[in-house]
DNA sequence: GTGGTCTAGACCACG
DNA sequence: GTGGTCTAGACCACA
């Protein structure tokens, strides 16, 4: 379900958090459902339940999931628009990313293809998962 | 010449190092040219000589430049090279940065838009700073 | 008749103890009056019967119910008044937040008003609501 | 410094996080001033790093304090702003504190002068700490 | 069973 | 020296 690379450079507990963000966007962590418990994601994962903690306790600061003491921890419901709200700040970060390779020498023609390159696959598989 | 941002999340030395990439792409620094010496970076930037001698260990690692001692250290002549085939590397980086924009709800006409205009201005810029 | 909040960071537990006691003040529960049944509670808040029986307990411990095993569960004769007793031991709290609001720069002026308008609705309402 | 009660129901990460926000407001740490490190406020305090630093992330997530691997923790030039701003979202809890001691009896115009004198002593004091 | 706090101690990267 | 991550293991409150 999600995915840790314990040789990654990216600290655990943001893998995590990447991890089950994602998994929100897929809807396969629905608003409204129960999240894997703790000890279970530590379980599955092979990593400590301190770390999983980290993570969830961090995703509840960003109100994406709320927790509920003896009953585990659910997807807030506006979650999905909240990481929709975070990936519209991201967009600059995308506008220096580009201007860093057309200074490195990248062809502009190349970058526009690989964008849409990307679009065209990423629709595709979208189309795959759901029909 | 370089800015060092001491409240950045980036390291300081990561900061340096990138200062002088740009740099050198920039033409500021060109192939053969002697770059400051650690002691100057040091006292203009305002950082710790450790600091400085770290990233340039680091570039001369990556063999974009060559320490000379006792004369000082060069950028190397294939530095811009190198950088051109790094900067290809980071291609698959873009790709994924791009899949998740997608994925968070950004729409496709938005990101091409974003990425045909940032060329836009890139090559402006080049333009009214080479002329 | 008390309104439960799963999702709330405060116990349930708590938030049934607290929705009792409001229902003490208001009347709804007057003393000597009979409670409903912790299954009552339980299938009409659709909470845990454990987690009723919880919030009995401490209602009783507190001298606020008194259970009769067998008949149920009495709201005690002199609830009301151990009630507004103990509201007396929170004022405390309610000078400390003031002072922490002050320190946080809100104007002493605009706390009274709040306090007053506060003060004057809940009378309008108490009014509206007995008459 | 900053006072834990370990026998505080409040968790100590969080009296320590109420305690330097209190200090960021009193001016102790002004913007702009390094935190005391991690390592002095356990051993000052007389508990585990991993509390003082979980207490630390958690002010830095809120934008209070910027830390530099390194360097240590400075406190944000906009942490008062970000303070002042965060007491008003407190207001509408008043209002219901104020209530609630209302319906348990409280009379109308003792919490008034409660406020009012609260108001007084505090501005006294702090004309007493600043001339 | 659930989430949450705390300690102890190790390890790493940064300056 | 600094902040930060991770593990191991204990303990608590809640349902």
């Amino acid at each position: 379900m999600v995915l840790i690379d314990k040789l990654s450079p990216k600290p655990v507990y943001e893998q995590l958090i990447d991890g089950i963000e994602k998994n929100i966007l897929l809807g396969i962590y629905p608003p409204g459902s129960l999240l894997p418990s703790v000890r279970e994601f530590s379980h599955i994962l092979g990593i400590n339940p301190n770390t999983v903690q980290k993570s969830i306790s961090e995703l509840a600061a960003r109100g994406l999931v709320i927790s509920s003491p003896g009953n585990g921890c659910f997807v807030s419901e506006n979650a999905v628009a909240l990481l929709k709200e975070r990936a519209r700040k991201r967009l600059p970060a995308l506008e220096g990313t580009v201007r860093e390779l057309l200074l490195s020498g990248i062809e502009a023609e190349e970058l526009e293809q690989l964008v849409r390159k990307t679009i065209k696959n990423f629709n595709e598989d979208s189309n795959g998962g759901t029909v």
